[in-house]
DNA sequence: TATACTTGTTACCTATTGGTAAGTAGTTAC
DNA sequence: GTAACTACTTACCAATAGGTAACAAGTATA
């Protein structure tokens, strides 16, 4: 296997890890909702306005088993939670930003000359 | 809505752009082995060693219909296909990088410290 | 004739993802 | 007492994603 092969190899296993962690189709919504500051599990449902409240729910769960997220609950009345990014999940803005420019440099590259 | 929630509203829109394209375990994966130099059927196969002929051709199919990759017939003995990154595919450029990155500081963060 | 190489396709099955709807528990306002 | 708000959970179902294995057509080689 020469470098450029080695190079290769090792780009596929770094992009892996990142795929299984924001794979699904609620995960980078959610965390984008975040970005816009620490929210309830109401706030974030309505950021996200077709989310059902299982999915939601699981999602949390999966990205705060990871990491990316912190969950804290207050002592108020009626208990309220509030969610937020880690460190970790702070770091992924440049990611974010990323996938943002592309997606509307997509939109005007292909949806936008097809389709309308 | 304010100016801030309508800013979140466009970049959720933009993100489910890039997610639909770059959805499931095979896309990434096959854009990264084609940021190497065109390649046929075969050698895409041997560079993911654990894609199916199948997912392969299902996923080249979907990344041609979004003008991400192009095919190219030779007619050569047997026949040989040619797959190679169109303009747009080429555009994924920084996104790619940036999972790379976070990909390996995930890895480095969570993965490393936990796991190993 | 038989084997292997090219690029796929097809049938069948399972697992995961996601959707719908209803329920739960505690507190507050009417 | 009853409705409404908080943050979920549960049960059930459908659709999609992905895996396995076999097959196919055309050419070349032994």
């Amino acid at each position: 296997m020469n470098n450029k092969e080695q190079l290769c190899q090792y780009k596929l296993m770094a992009s892996r890890d990142t795929l299984e962690v924001i794979q699904g189709k609620w995960r980078i919504p959610i965390i984008i909702s975040l970005t816009y500051g620490n929210k309830r599990f109401g706030e974030i449902q309505r950021d996200i306005a077709d989310i059902s409240p299982k999915m939601l729910s699981q999602e949390l769960k999966s990205l705060e088993m990871n990491k990316i997220i912190k969950r804290t609950l207050h002592d108020t009345m009626p208990v309220t939670t509030e969610y937020s990014l880690t460190p970790l999940g702070l770091s992924m803005n440049n990611l974010l930003d990323e996938m943002l420019k592309w997606g509307i440099h997509f939109r005007n590259e292909v949806v936008g000359k097809s389709k309308k």
